[in-house]
DNA sequence: ACATCCCGCCATGCA
DNA sequence: TGCATGGCGGGATGT
C-alpha cells in the first residue's frame, strides 16, 4: 500500500471521490499537504518522506484538521473517501477519528462510507447519556436500553462462547469494563454471543466511551493511561493485552485532547503523564454549573499538545509552539461550533438546558469559559462585545488562503449567530428563569 | 531506555 | 468475491 506521504502527494480523483463531492459542500476546502515530498527508504523497504515527522501525522492533529474541515453549518454529510482525500491520509486513519468522534456524539454514522455531522452540540447529550449509563452500572441498576446501532455503544460484556482467548484477559474485562448490554444482570436473558460482539467490544469507539466514563464517574481528577488500562482491562491480564490497550488509549487520548475534552499533564512524581477531564462532568463546578479545570498548584505541568495550531500540516517544526497560537484558532472554532449548537441543541434540548458549544472544540479559547464566568452577570451586551473583541484580537494569521477563508466564514457565522443568540437567550431566560446557556449536565 | 503512537497487515462482516 | 471496516501489534520516533 502507498504510504500516507505518497497519497498526500497524489490527489485522488476516483469516481467515488467525485460522488463524495456532490454530497459534500463545494465550499469546504481541502487542507493542502506539503508540496514536493522527498522520499527515502523507510521501514520495510518502503518509501518515506524524508521530512517525515510523526507529530505531523498524529491522530490529534488529524482530528483537529478533520474538525476544522467539517465543523461548519453547511456540512451535513461526510464521506470517508472525501475526508481521507482532503486530509491527505489513509482511510484507515479516518476510521480512527470518526469512531472516536461518533462515540462522543459529534458524528453519526448514516450509511456505509457516510457520516452525518452533528457537531459539538451533540456532545452534551452523548456525555449525559454516558454518565447516566456509567452511574447505573456503578449502582447496579438495569442499564439503559441501547438504541445506538453503531458499534460504539454496543455491548462490551464478554462472551460465553469459546473465542480462543489465550491470555485470559477477556474474563478480566468482563469483570472490569462497564457494561451497557441490557441482558446483563439478567440471568434468564438470552446470552447468545456473536463473534462480531467480541470484535465490537474492543472497538475504539467503545473504548473511548469507557475511557470517558472513567472521567465522568471517578473520584480522582486525573488518570494515567496505565491506570485507565488497568481499570478497563482488569488486573491479571497478559502484558500484551495491556500494551495494546494502552496503545489504543494513547490514540483516544490524543483525539480527545485535540478536542479539548481532556488535557495531558505531567505528574511531578512520575515520568508518565496523566490526563485530566476538561469537559463538564460532574466535577467541582462553579455556581452556574460550569466546570473550571484548574491544575493542582505546583503539582502538574500542562503537557497538552498544541493541536489545531498547524492546520495545514505544512510546518515541520511543530513542537514548542507559542501558547498564544492555539487560543487564536480556538475562538474561531468556538464561533462555528456555537452556531451549530444554537441550531441543534437549543432547538432540540432547550427544555433540558444546553451550553455544550461553549465548552468543547479544538479552537475553544482556554480562558473563554473563565471569561464567561467572570462576565456571567453583566448582560448580553458585554458578552457580545467581549466575544467580538476576542474574535478580532485573536484573528489568526493563516498562511493558507483556503484556511483564511474558512476562518472568515467562522467569524461571519459567529457574528450573525451571536446577535441571534443574544436575542434568543434573553427570551429563553424569560421563559425559564435561569441562564440557559450555563445550564448543562 | 523508555514512552509514545504511526502504520499498515489482515481478520471480519456484509452485500 | 470484493469491498468496507477496524483490531491489532511491530517497530519507528520522541524525550
Amino acid at each position: 500500500m502507498a504510504t500516507a506521504a505518497v497519497m498526500a502527494a497524489v490527489p485522488s480523483s476516483s469516481p467515488a471521490d467525485a460522488a463524495e463531492a456532490v454530497v459534500m459542500t463545494e465550499a469546504v476546502p481541502s487542507l493542502p499537504q506539503r508540496q514536493q515530498p522527498v522520499f527515502v527508504e523507510g521501514r520495510g523497504g518502503k518509501l518515506r518522506d524524508h521530512a517525515y515527522s510523526r507529530k505531523q501525522k498524529s491522530l490529534g492533529l488529524l482530528c483537529s484538521n478533520f474538525v476544522a474541515l467539517y465543523n461548519r453549518d453547511d456540512v451535513e454529510s461526510i464521506g470517508l473517501d472525501d475526508a481521507a482525500r482532503r486530509l491527505g491520509v489513509e482511510r484507515r486513519r479516518i476510521y480512527d477519528i470518526v469512531n472516536v468522534l461518533e462515540s462522543v456524539g459529534i458524528l453519526v454514522r448514516k450509511a456505509k462510507n457516510r457520516y452525518s455531522w452533528i457537531g459539538f452540540g451533540g456532545v452534551p447529550m452523548a456525555l449525559r447519556e454516558l454518565k447516566e449509563r456509567a452511574l447505573r452500572e456503578k449502582s447496579g441498576l438495569a442499564p439503559l436500553p441501547v438504541e445506538e446501532p453503531s458499534a460504539a455503544i454496543m455491548s462490551d460484556d464478554e462472551d460465553e462462547d469459546k473465542m480462543g482467548d489465550a491470555d485470559g484477559d477477556t474474563e478480566s474485562e468482563k469483570l472490569s469494563q462497564p457494561v451497557d448490554n441490557p441482558s446483563d444482570n439478567k440471568p434468564g436473558a438470552p446470552r447468545c454471543r456473536l463473534r462480531s460482539d467480541h470484535r465490537k467490544e474492543k472497538s475504539l469507539g467503545l473504548l473511548t466511551q469507557n475511557f470517558v466514563k472513567l472521567f465522568l464517574t471517578m473520584e480522582v481528577d486525573t488518570i494515567s493511561l496505565d491506570e485507565a488500562a488497568k481499570l478497563l482491562l482488569g488486573e491479571g491480564h497478559a502484558e500484551n493485552s495491556m500494551r495494546t490497550k494502552v496503545r489504543r488509549l494513547y490514540d483516544i487520548a490524543n483525539v480527545l485532547s485535540s478536542l479539548n475534552f481532556i488535557d495531558k499533564i505531567q505528574q511531578a512524581d512520575s515520568r508518565k503523564p496523566a490526563f485530566r477531564w476538561l469537559g463538564s462532568a460532574g466535577k467541582p463546578k462553579a455556581e452556574n454549573g460550569v466546570t473550571i479545570a484548574v491544575p493542582p498548584p505546583g503539582k502538574t505541568i500542562s503537557n497538552k499538545r498544541a493541536f489545531g495550531t498547524e492546520l495545514t500540516n505544512i510546518d515541520i517544526n511543530r513542537s514548542r509552539l507559542d501558547s498564544t497560537i492555539p487560543k487564536k484558532a480556538k475562538l474561531t472554532q468556538s464561533g462555528g461550533e456555537i452556531l451549530k449548537n444554537c441550531k441543534l441543541s437549543v432547538q432540540k434540548q432547550l427544555g433540558q438546558g444546553s451550553k455544550g458549544g461553549f465548552v468543547y472544540g479544538p479552537f475553544h479559547p482556554a480562558g473563554a469559559r473563565k471569561q464567561e464566568l467572570d462576565n456571567g452577570n453583566k448582560g448580553h451586551t458585554d458578552n457580545v462585545q467581549n466575544w467580538e473583541s476576542l474574535a478580532a484580537s485573536f484573528r489568526p494569521q493563516y498562511q493558507n488562503q483556503a484556511l483564511g477563508d474558512l476562518f472568515a466564514h467562522y467569524v461571519e457565522a459567529w457574528k450573525s449567530w451571536y446577535s441571534e443568540f443574544a436575542q434568543g437567550s434573553s427570551m429563553m431566560q424569560q421563559h425559564f428563569g435561569m441562564p440557559v446557556i450555563n445550564q448543562f449536565l
